[in-house]
DNA sequence: ACAATACTTGACCATATAGTCAAAAAATAT
DNA sequence: ATATTTTTTGACTATATGGTCAAGTATTGT
């Protein structure tokens, strides 16, 4: 029977099969969008066929709501992460490091995210209206006390978020339009860290 | 004879129903990748038969390439407009407003554009090698003579633009993400203009 | 070793979609 | 008015693709 009508403990091929065919729905959902995708292009990059893609998953919906579910998870950890307690400046700016690390480390993650948003957030939008919209809006109450409080400058936390998300996922989303006006020199990754941190504590850094 | 294989001059017909198949096919396009649109979508928004649309053009991938053309130009006016005679702050901060209002004014031309880069660039990788990245260059060094006369802090100059790019089109193209955060609030783009209008003084003020 | 179960795939089907073609309808020229 | 040209479309073809199925192969349990 297959996999995905079972619901026994999963054996250890379903485990590796599951996660090889994930990984190569990854690349090819990330380079070509969820339309632009086949089942046969997935199969063939991980070397197996269409109807055995097709027993670990129910079709091919069902793949790319895997990743996106799985996705979301370490997209939105980062932000949870930003404590209140902590020094404001150094939370937000590492907080723009670590969703930067992730564009880099994790580019098909984000294209794939990207898409999903631009499409108009088929699969996802509940959890953009629901999980994402309230960790946003009870981090951008932890800045506006700390604008309160006088430890960063006015700014709308909201705003603040976007921007972040903005300019870190930038770097993975639209990575061939950033390497073709960079050329050939330095990796773009490398120098958008220290601009980027530079940018936030020029923004956050009250007025004396 | 088609119209796609003439060389006369265009009659009316021929300009108001070219016009007419692009905009609905700006509509499909922009809403489901290049990919996930089908002429028979375009067909029907525009009211005509489907092989009424190809006798105006040779096949699908004939009007996106129409439709990328005709966008990269006015995607880029703004760019060419920055001034180094002019005031080096006021200067960032107007093409910052003219990018965001284009964000706002054309989202369709805007995500027709992020689709584009992020199945990377089949279609104008030649337009981002060759003329966006000279015109980047050009610029980049207006804002180093800034940088060198002591005119606005130092900053790298690529960078800059990749973030300014970033954070306007975002609220073009993630606008499902930013309405499900921000919820029935006010509009995002009325706020947005002020943070990053705040936020590129702040970055660019030399410190005194 | 053998039976039962899990896994794999070639061949196939149904549908969607890019693109063609010939003939009708509308517009234009004379 | 009539001939010519342009525009429009219903019907069609070829191919791609999501998904099924039955039969074969490997694995596991006893």
């Amino acid at each position: 029977m297959a996999r995905s009508q079972t619901t026994r403990k999963p054996t250890r091929i379903q485990r590796e099969k599951t996660r090889e065919i994930l990984e190569a729905a990854l690349d090819v959902f990330s380079d070509n969008g969820f339309r632009g995708s086949t089942i046969d292009m997935i199969a063939e990059r991980a070397g197996v066929s269409k109807p055995n893609i097709l027993y670990y998953f129910d079709n091919k919906e069902a793949i790319h709501k895997t990743l996106l579910a799985a996705l979301l998870k370490t997209w939105l950890a980062p932000l949870y992460a930003l404590d209140e307690s902590g020094d404001p400046i150094e939370e937000i700016c590492e907080y723009v490091a670590q969703k930067l690390k992730m564009a880099q480390e994790f580019p098909r993650e984000s294209k794939l995210f990207a898409n999903e948003i631009l499409q108009g957030a088929p699969h996802v939008l509940p959890e953009l209206q629901g999980e994402l919209k309230e960790l946003t809006q009870q981090k951008a109450d932890v800045v506006s006390n700390w604008i309160k409080a006088g430890k960063i400058a006015q700014v709308d936390p909201r705003h603040l978020f976007f921007s972040i998300w903005a300019t870190t996922q930038h770097y993975a989303d639209f990575d061939i339009q950033v390497r073709a006006v960079s050329g050939d020199g330095k990796d773009p990754f490398e120098t958008a860290g220290p601009f980027l941190d530079n940018m936030y504590r020029a923004l956050l850094t009250p007025a004396t």
